[in-house]
DNA sequence: GGCATCATGCTAGGTTTTTAGCACACATGG
DNA sequence: CCATGTGTGCTAAAAACCTAGCATGATGCC
């Protein structure tokens, strides 16, 4: 279990990475890098998230794949709570209202939908 | 205007303070950072910031108050669109999916009936 | 087999970040 | 007046971060 939460700008870029891509190799992190540094520096950058706890890594023939230890849904829920908490005074209305507003132009209507059923689900739910 | 984005730790978690608080003493940073270094450090770290473009600072009496330059709701949305491609495969509706599914019992009906005409606004307006 | 290729492990340094400490200015009240 | 408290600016050094380079082992191919 990862116990400091706080990591350096590196770390973080690394983890973000691998979350959006669910797991890469020491390689494909260098490529998503801004600013790349060296192979080795990535690598170096792996194994210590790997000490700290919050990287795994598998075997994928000769070379390690990395994945991050937090499931992508535990992740999520506690990158949203930091959010909601940091920009929206722990609103999660607020939230979701800034999201529709900045996207709602790309959403599907079938998205939309989607999304209204959700609500519906959530009132009849809260009663 | 920040040029650079990728905060240090200290200086991730001073802004997300200042934005949480809306602008803030040094003294006020200071007890609100996770394992508080002294005081003369946090007013170091704001220099810092300022010096960067991400602060500013204001004279309340005596001392200084520190806020964001950037607004907040410009700053939302970028923290937003960050967590959506990081987290949510650049997927606004699961996104949203998500907010709901977390903390959808912390929802009033009030706030349920304003998301829903959210959600309707957004498909008049796509059609 | 021997050689290139590609992987990892490790470690030493350079750079940046983070910190504390000191110096100074300005109020305040005994 | 002058001691005291509370603020800022600055600087040096500790700590952490970030990086490159070298050693080593496995694999594939000529």
């Amino acid at each position: 279990m990862p116990e400091n939460v706080t990591l350096s700008r590196r770390e973080r870029q690394i983890m973000d990475i691998l979350y959006r891509l669910g797991s890469a190799t020491a390689a494909e992190v260098q490529q998503h890098l801004p600013e790349a540094p060296g192979y080795s520096a990535v690598r170096a950058l792996l194994r210590i998230l790997e000490d700290k706890g919050h990287l795994k890594h598998a075997y994928d023939g000769p070379r390690y794949v990395y994945a991050p230890i937090v499931s992508r849904p535990i992740a999520q829920k506690s990158a949203l709570k930091q959010m909601v908490r940091t920009f929206f005074d722990g609103s999660t209305s607020q939230a979701v209202a800034a999201l529709l507003d900045m996207s709602a132009k790309d959403l599907s209507e079938s998205e939309l939908d989607r999304l209204a059923k959700l609500v519906e689900q959530a009132k009849s739910e809260g009663k």
